[in-house]
DNA sequence: GCTGGCACTCGGTAAAATCGAGTGCCAGCA
DNA sequence: TGCTGGCACTCGATTTTACCGAGTGCCAGC
């Protein structure tokens, strides 16, 4: 609840822990209109605004404060004022209730999860599309990682006469690869044989588990698996490059200033960056990072707005949306935290599919 | 009508087939200072850019003619003349020479070429990279279809109860996958049996053959084997709608209007539209689109580039290039060729290495 | 402590003035 | 006949000026 006590509230931080009820409220209508009509507000249309029943004298003395505070700026002198990065952190923190999807986004994106069908990839990217329309921002949709996904198939295909692919199956349906290199001499029976070797010890064990097989009699087929096994670990971390990005024609209006449109989809072009972007957020446990919060200052005036995709109870995968700092906070975190969700649910019920009863208990006596 | 009685020119067309020579020279003029500078070119210009000789009077008078012949406009009295589409077109069928890139680029291709590496997707994305550094438009990079890519490997791999993914590894390196539905009673053995039997009758022989095995005593191994085959046949079309689009930003200072740049982008966003334009374009023999020519409403303000990625000889792939009308042709053409059949190369020896002799052979004795 | 009133600021818009690149046309010249 | 220099003219772009009004800070009074 942001306006709590009516009270008097005596020896409040001169900062920005506490902020008087009503400068609150001004603050919070001030956000709220700019992020409406992405013009200065006026004190008139503060005054004006529902909650708000003083005169807009007052409000003005009151946006002086909250200039002086660093909530709100004037582009320049006679204009209104507008939200600082500051103001908007303290808007979505104390002011923005929950939000909720209106009933027909609800509806849209229950519409999606029925309907989505096909390969993951096509999943994941339609699921970008979907936010994006809920939004009108850009989206991410960062792909669960396959710690914890059981493995249900490896292979070792020779593709060359010094190159092979390790072919990896998991229990949600994803297929990774990775090309690995092999001595002259390496037969077809040979692959057979380390395929075989690395499918019964990495079968229904999580690709992230370490995994031991026991030596065979042949050293080239050993030396096979070793080289397979180690390119299993780099798929556990490496496979993060591949972002799905969505809606980027939204920031095309977003932003004035063209060379900000150009900037910003330079950064959505590096997946990289993107990857590194979302992860920092979601790890620093924030759900929202306004302007300069994150480091990356090509995104100055856009705010980043994650969500985890929790599958069953873990959280590996993200989704974000990218827009400019006048985003519908409020809407975006909604539609963020449910589609987030939602996926999550879709992916786990994929997963528990694939192992009925065992995948529960693989993955927790799977601890290495 | 136009003016073929100034000249005792006998009945040359009257329309674009041929041009007076210092037309054609005062057409290239203004393309090219076009495509350099962005702004519309006045008769003073051309009279003093190299390979003109006459007064601007007598430019004036030549633009007068190339107006009314429909190969420039101007956007308004008493400004220069800017190339129409059908200007452009002249420019790139008839007076441009065939363009080379700069040595510094054709060294970037080299270096690239030979240090890039890891799987193929990777690949195909860090390619559409390089097209759009060397042309400053977006790229665009279709990767070939598997028609014709000879089959390493087949499994199918249980993912949950009723629900199972065939996984096809191919000689190039690419990896496909199709989940299918399965009875309910179907073993992990009565898979592994399928398995094997795809195993022989589809190695070695291109996706895109047919395949008929012979049957087992089993009858739901042999549905098992039929659902994967039309499986796999549908995957021989449809990966297609994988593209890589890279360098979307620099989209963005291409066009003036930012309604232009978001529209282009959201066509972008539709990989299946970028598919059918660029084969499209493609099929009708072309390998540039101006403006209208392919029909796309939203791209009226853009130029589409095209170059084929021939692998082994055959036109399975592509590589395209987005940019104004008022791209730079020559090098776009020169780059966009170059680095199709670099990437042919790169994917030709891959799949060569693959199936070291038996390549060429098994397509031809595939045809069913 | 809030409010209405007031003088003031200053960006945005509109009208007017200016500039100059570029044009079409034409008479004269080779 | 075809090219050229010259000339009057156009008209978008730029600058100038004027003006409006939303918005501000401040202050006296309720």
């Amino acid at each position: 609840m942001p306006d709590h006590h009516e009270r008097p509230d005596h020896h409040e931080h001169p900062d920005h822990r506490e902020l008087d009820p009503r400068k609150a409220a001004i603050l919070e209508a001030v956000v709220s209109e700019y992020i409406g009509t992405a013009q200065p507000v006026g004190s008139q249309h503060v005054a004006t605004s529902s909650g708000i029943s003083v005169s807009s004298a007052t409000v003005r003395a009151e946006m002086v404060a909250l200039e002086r505070e660093g909530y709100l700026v004037q582009p320049h002198t006679s204009a209104g004022r507008i939200p600082t990065d500051k103001g908007y952190r303290f808007f979505v923190d104390q002011l923005a209730e929950p939000g909720v999807l209106g009933p027909s986004q609800r509806h849209e994106v229950s519409r999606f999860f029925e309907q989505v069908h096909g390969e993951m990839e096509e999943m994941l990217e339609r699921t970008s599309g979907l936010l994006s329309d809920l939004t009108s921002c850009a989206s991410v949709v960062l792909p669960p990682g396959h710690e914890s996904a059981a493995v249900r198939s490896v292979q070792v295909v020779g593709l060359g006469p010094r190159l092979a692919l390790v072919v990896v199956v998991l229990a949600d349906g994803a297929v990774e690869k990775r090309s690995i290199e092999l001595d002259d001499d390496v037969t077809e029976v040979a692959l057979a044989a380390a395929s075989s070797r690395l499918q019964t010890a990495a079968r229904s064990r999580p690709l992230g588990a370490g995994m031991d097989p026991v030596q065979s009699g042949d050293p080239s087929v050993d030396r096979v698996v070793a080289r397979a096994l180690s390119a299993m670990a780099e798929l556990v971390s490496a496979d993060h490059d591949r972002v799905f990005v969505g809606g980027s024609s939204r920031l095309a209006d977003a932003f004035e200033a063209v060379d900000t449109v150009r900037s910003v989809l330079a950064i959505l072009e590096q997946q990289l960056v993107v990857v590194s972007l979302l992860r920092d957020v979601l790890e620093r446990g924030l759900s929202v990072a306004i302007g300069t919060e994150h480091g990356y200052e090509s995104l100055a005036s856009c705010a980043v707005v994650v969500a985890p995709v929790p599958v069953d109870g873990q959280e590996v995968g993200a989704v974000g949306l990218l827009g400019p700092t006048r985003m519908n906070y409020p809407q975006a975190l909604a539609a963020a935290k449910v589609v987030g969700e939602r996926l999550g649910q879709r992916l786990g019920s994929g997963e528990r599919a694939g192992t009925p009863a065992t995948q529960g208990r693989s993955r927790r006596n799977a601890g290495r």
